[in-house]
RNA sequence: CGGGGUUUAGCGCAGUUUGGUUAGCGCGUCUGCCUUGGGAGCAGAAGGUCGUGAGUUCAAAUCUCACAACUCCGACCA
């Protein structure tokens, strides 16, 4: 491919409008273009690179087992409405009715689809296990499209859809997406994780999001660099910290005027903060307090509260509610309360001695608390509620635990029979019976996969593509393309580079040096091969490798196996 | 949906407070010259329903009202 035929209009200056690095650098480079809001245009650079993923994710589904095919982007109603999704999915699906009034949607996903096709079709155990997959756009009316292709309302995601006879062949099929999305998103060059994720709702089985490391994600991620730990930040486990054993003294109330938050009461008293408790005061939608107890330098997983009280949401207390159990808001504890709040309290609180917590009226606190001794057994709830923190013991392994952040570019996870079930999909086991499929549900968000490799490998320059998805694995530039001995010593090399199975572009523009060499790293093809008088000269070629910036000089006669044995390793 | 902000040439912006000739600037684009190792220089040119609609006024980018799009912050997710 030549530069002069080659759509890829760049830009010096980024529009206002995008926010995120990765946006900008698209933009930029001329990847996309936006046609409304949480809609774009993918550009012939970035159809490139996204079809080089799809390809790799092809392969790997195909692998695993997959067969691919490809579904309707318009779906009837009537399947939503019979698994009874139409009502639940809500306003973030597209929704359209044809000439004569039926309903459709724009499919957001297609277990509905996948669903009803298998139904009629697989009849028998013999006929599993099956995997079936698609890639094509995908359509969310998302409350707040944002940050270019991260988060849009017309999006190209894989789907593959396992079936299996029973649960055992699930677990294998889940798996198997395991080790492939492992190996996709390896093969991307992508720094990642398989977060262990909560999909209580769904089926109760397991989840994990592949979640690419990026300061810029939208997920905060706990992990550990001694095991494969990784969990989000509202699903990490956390271990109790014992604290040191001490001679349990009297408790006692003492005048604290004005310490309503920790900080004040720490310094008050002059108590290193893991010698506190914090109280932190929710409502549930019925008005029900629920008061979180949390060792003070700890933060409450609301996530965790949920799961701990049953609650189905939580907000912050009114203080009425909390007077209305005998606290007073900043200096809450257990001891004393009146019925009728539930009462939560983290497991590592349980194990301090001597402790701060409030006494339950204004300008007070019990010192000396001691929670195994002073807090009524029969009326809390001990559980583990606290958010993970940096430097938190790994549940595995014990190591530090890091924090990061995450950009989810798929997802895994089991879904059982619950489709199978809501639209009575089954097939005849070996014993005859009528049994439901066992499903599982494997996405991958290819567009969020190109921007997640822009956002994690770029400098001030632009982008830097590793080989397996860069848009033209090299890139040969004339200094000068109007210098017709440059030129044909740059096509020689070009065609050269072709005839061993480089994916090559050559930039023929007639245009300054400096421009063209500012397009090649904004637009990051991992290695430019620069033909100069120097070189023509020297019988030289020069290759620029755009992760290090490093100059090397090639004899004109290996230029061509250096080059191949440069990109192995990029 | 709630709360802010923005909307003027392809892109980035000024001008709006205090209404007044022909609406500017930088980048980009086009032509010519020059230049050819990091978005260089000189000369010239094209390019605008000032978001849309109504209103106030002798006169509106500028004031009023409505609407729309975009965008940021909060409740959702590949």
């Amino acid at each position: 491919m030549r530069a002069t035929e080659l759509y890829a209009p760049t830009l010096r200056e980024s529009p206002a409008e995008a926010e995120l690095l990765s946006h900008k650098l698209m933009f930029r480079a001329g990847l996309i273009r936006k046609a409304a809001g949480g809609m774009y245009t993918y550009l012939p650079l970035a159809w490139r690179t996204m079809k080089k993923i799809m390809q790799i994710i092809r392969e790997e589904m195909d692998a695993a087992g997959g067969q691919e095919l490809m579904m309707p982007i318009t779906q009837p109603a009537e399947i939503w409405r019979e698994s009874g999704r139409w009502a639940v999915y809500g306003p973030e699906m597209m929704r359209l009715k044809d000439r004569h009034g039926r309903e459709f949607c724009l499919g957001p996903t297609h277990e509905e689809m996948i669903t009803t096709l298998v139904r009629g079709e697989v009849r028998s155990y013999k006929q599993l296990p099956l995997m079936l997959y698609q890639m094509q756009n995908k359509y969310r009316d998302e409350i707040r499209p944002r940050f270019g292709l991260m988060r849009s309302r017309e999006f190209v995601m894989k789907d593959l859809y396992s079936f299996d006879k029973d649960v055992d062949g699930m677990n294998i099929s889940y798996q198997k997406m395991y080790d492939a999305y492992t190996k996709i998103f390896t093969r991307c060059g992508l720094k990642f994780r398989a977060v262990e994720a909560d999909n209580g709702a769904i089926g109760g089985g397991h989840s994990h999001e592949f979640t690419v490391l990026a300061p810029s994600g939208e997920s905060n991620i706990a992990y550990c660099e001694s095991c494969d730990y990784a969990a989000s930040d509202e699903k990490a486990e956390l271990k109790i910290i014992r604290a040191e054993v001490e001679e349990m003294k009297p408790l006692e109330k003492i005048s604290t005027p004005n310490a309503h938050t920790i900080e004040l009461v720490k310094n008050y008293l002059g108590v290193p903060i893991e010698k506190t408790i914090k109280a932190v005061a929710f409502q549930d939608d019925d008005g029900k307090l629920i008061l979180a107890f949390v060792r003070g330098d700890h933060e409450v997983n609301e996530i965790k509260v949920l799961n701990a009280t049953g609650a189905l949401h939580l907000h912050m207390a009114e203080e009425s509610a909390i007077n209305a159990v005998g606290g007073s808001a900043g200096f809450m504890s257990p001891i004393g309360l009146k019925d009728g709040a539930a009462i939560v309290v983290d497991a590592t609180v349980m194990e301090m001695y001597n402790a701060v917590a409030g006494a339950n009226e204004a300008d007070a606190h019990f010192i000396n608390v001691n929670p195994r001794r002073d807090f009524d057994a029969a009326k809390i709830i001990v559980a583990d509620i606290r958010m993970v923190q940096a430097g938190d013991p790994c549940p595995h392994c014990g190591a530090e635990l890091k924090m990061t952040r995450g950009i989810e570019v798929g997802q895994v996870f089991t879904l059982g029979s619950k489709y199978s079930k809501s639209l009575n999909a089954t097939f005849l086991d070996e014993s005859g019976k009528e049994t439901y499929f066992e499903m599982g549900c494997y996405g991958i968000g290819v567009g969020r996969t190109m921007a997640a490799a822009i956002e994690q490998n770029n400098d001030a320059d632009g982008i830097i593509w590793t080989r397996a998805i860069a848009p033209f694995e090299v890139v040969v530039v004339p200094v000068n393309a109007k210098d017709a001995a440059q030129l044909e010593y740059a096509e020689k090399i070009y065609d050269e580079l072709k005839a061993a199975g480089v994916d090559v572009l050559l930039d023929d523009r007639k245009e300054r040096a400096g421009v063209k060499f500012k397009d090649c790293d904004l637009i990051g093809y991992p290695l430019r091969v620069t033909v100069s008088p120097k070189t023509l000269d020297s019988g030289n070629v020069e290759v620029k490798i755009r992760k290090s910036g490093e100059m090397l000089n090639f004899n004109r006669a290996e230029c061509v196996d250096k080059v191949l044995d440069l990109l192995k390793n990029l």
